[in-house]
RNA sequence: GCCAAUGUAGCUCAGCUGGUAGAGCAACGCUUUCGUAAAGCGUGGGUCGUCGGUUCAAAUCCGACCAUUGGCUCCA
């Protein structure tokens, strides 16, 4: 009832702001003002463009509308009616003519002031609801125009760019502001924020956008997690290889990239011998390796593993921090197996990578089966079998596995339906954090076959391609939202900070500091010249799992203070003691 | 790529309508040697994103470009 009621009042409210619009700027057109998840939105096509700083003014007026009790009803209408209503509306009439070709009925919603013979139509507009019966059911202090953006009409980008106005839209004033109060918390908790912050990447002009510099602190995170990843596909049954960063046009035609994946590449290099392409993903080279020596079935399934860097040409506006990038570290795999092989490793998959989000606490996900689109010829290639029957052996191993999860068209890679697993980051934004696709174009492509039990040659090599810690870059930013900066102990670039008391302690931390050095701990020793105080406060900042004060009483006792991440208690132990309960803590990655 | 906004010291930011830059933190130096989230004093650091233009004079006005942010399209 309260979601229903929502809607219509976010709707309303869309009317009022393009009723505003048009009484401010009377020569706009209008687009389209659908509800969104926290609010609403109106595309409008300006004459003059406007910008953020008119939006309070707006704002202003359509409050003022909402004060005014005006009524809202609904109006079937004939598709001459509609034309003649929207004359001058260039994109209203775009879509009474759809409408009238899908003989749909038409209504528009009339918004009014005053009763009787004093009635009033003040805006009006196409729209099948539902609408508030009267703007006196919107609170006018629940709503806040929120932004100002681009967007293209009908979502192409071969149509005109028209002006969208985002609003925000709640029952209650507190609603509206405990959701700004929690944007506010994600942008404290934005990886671009922490990233600066806590030094663990950056970027420079002079290298390029999308181009990430990974520096001391944060390459130690993103070693911890590979060597997470090399540690569960050894026990997997993956081999482990290392290819090159660019390879011959040639290859990607037979891969069939170039047609089909041209704009996500870099432009070619013209070489001596030919042209050279940076790869945009390892799946070709990996088949390659697949083909570098005659497989039986014996071989299979044969599961290729690689940590590659690949580089895909993104259009700039879309780069965003390390969520969006040109030169990404993959966890990339490609496992070769018969028909009758996929189920099995298919839900392999799938069980490594539900011990990864468990292991690092994400619970955020939701899976999607990335179907193709018959329609959509240029994007996918184009064997219908092949695609029926792969998407239900996909749905067939969902269906199976007991997951939920939703069906999406045209998500699909260019050659096989996949299972993304998206995850919804703090902001609010959903991206795909996993993948697991089923491929079965790469074997004709490649010639991939194996010999099987009688010795005759197959050619029925089906490859999944996987990346269940999606890459380093969109993982890492994950991550640092995920924990806020609060690292577990084995991703802590810094695990123990050891501060002495005073420099007539010094020696006495830096036996601490060796004693944990040779363990493998993460350790850094604090100089004496700053107050105990400033120091701890340093570290805890750095959000240091483990501060080490170390003093007259832990010389004698030959212990150290431990000082949990933000706990004020403390906790003395002999250094012996705490050597083995970090190193245990490491080892069980917590 | 497209639409809009932003760009001042390492970081966070101030600098009203044009009169050639300032704070806090950080860094460095000296003093302090301290028992659990900021000791005191001092010093250095910016061709105000870049390149042009207007002006006697530009961080401030105009243009182009670069980068970032929020969207659109795209996507791991």
């Amino acid at each position: 009832m309260k979601t229903d009621k929502m809607f219509a009042v976010r709707h309303s409210l869309s009317h009022l702001l393009a009723a505003a619009i048009l009484e401010k700027y009377p020569k706009t057109k209008l687009g389209i003002g659908p509800v969104i998840e926290n609010g609403f939105y109106y595309d409008f096509d300006f004459k003059k463009p406007i910008s953020d700083t008119d939006l309070a003014d707006i704002e202003k007026r359509v409050r003022e509308l909402v004060r005014e009790k005006l009524a809202f009803t609904k109006k079937i209408i004939t598709p001459a009616q509609a034309t003649k209503y929207f004359k001058d509306e260039p994109y209203k009439k775009e879509l009474i003519a759809e409408l009238k070709k899908k003989k749909a009925s038409i209504s528009i919603y009339e918004t009014t002031r005053g009763t009787g013979k004093e009635k009033k139509v003040i805006f009006f507009d196409l729209c099948s609801g539902p609408h508030v019966k009267n703007t006196s059911e919107i609170n006018p202090e629940g709503f806040k125009l929120s932004s100002l953006a681009g967007a293209y009409w009908r979502g192409s980008e071969k149509n005109k760019m028209l002006t969208r106005i985002y609003g925000l839209a709640f029952e209650t004033k507190r609603e509206l502001d405990e959701y700004i109060a929690m944007q506010e918390e994600a942008k404290r908790r934005d990886h671009r924020e922490i990233g600066k912050q806590r030094k663990l990447f950056t970027f420079n002009d002079l290298i390029g956008p999308g181009l990430p510099l990974w520096l001391p602190a944060g390459t130690i995170i993103k070693d911890e997690v590979e060597k997470l990843a090399k540690e569960k596909e050894e026990e997997y049954g993956y081999l482990r290889v290392s290819t090159p960063h660019l390879a011959k046009e040639e290859l990607f035609l037979t891969s069939g990239h170039l047609p089909h994946y041209a704009d996500g590449m870099f432009p070619p290099m013209k070489l001596d011998d030919g042209k050279y392409y940076l790869k945009a993903m390892n799946c070709p080279i990996h088949h390659l390796i697949y083909k570098s020596e005659p497989r039986s079935y014996r071989d299979l399934p044969l599961r290729i593993a690689e940590y590659g860097t690949v580089y895909r040409n993104e259009l700039s506006g879309t780069l965003a921090g390390l969520l969006r990038v040109r030169s990404l570290q993959m966890n990339d795999s490609h496992i070769y197996c018969t028909k009758d092989q996929i189920e099995e490793e298919f839900k392999a998959v799938m069980e490594l990578t539900l011990f990864y989000f468990k292991l690092f606490g994400l619970t955020n996900y939701s899976f999607r089966l990335s179907l193709w689109d018959p329609k959509n010829k240029e994007k996918y290639i184009n064997e219908p079998k092949n695609w029926k029957a792969a998407e239900e052996a996909l749905r067939k191993i969902l269906k199976s596995m007991n997951v939920p999860f939703v069906e999406a068209k045209n998500e699909a890679a260019f050659y096989g339906p996949k299972v993304d697993i998206q995850y919804k980051s703090v902001a609010g934004r959903e991206e795909t954090m996993s993948t697991i696709q089923l491929d079965f174009a790469a074997k004709e492509r490649f010639g991939l076959t194996y010999k099987d039990a009688n010795g005759k040659d197959n050619d029925q090599v089906f490859v999944i391609h996987r990346a269940p810690l999606s890459t380093h870059e969109r993982f890492m930013a994950f991550l640092i939202e995920h924990y806020a900066g609060n690292f577990p102990t084995w991703l802590s670039p810094i695990q123990v900070e050891v501060l002495p008391v005073s420099e007539k302690h010094a020696d006495y931390a830096h036996e601490v500091k060796n004693a944990l050095r040779k363990n493998h701990v993460r350790v850094h020793l604090g100089d004496a010249n700053e107050t105990l105080g400033k120091r701890i406060r340093g570290a805890e900042l750095e959000k240091t799992p483990y501060i080490l004060v170390v003093g007259d009483k832990e010389i004698e006792a030959k212990a150290v203070n431990v000082r949990t991440r933000h706990k004020k208690e403390t906790d003395t132990m002999p250094l012996s003691t705490f050597v083995e309960h970090i190193t245990k803590e490491i080892k069980e990655r917590k």
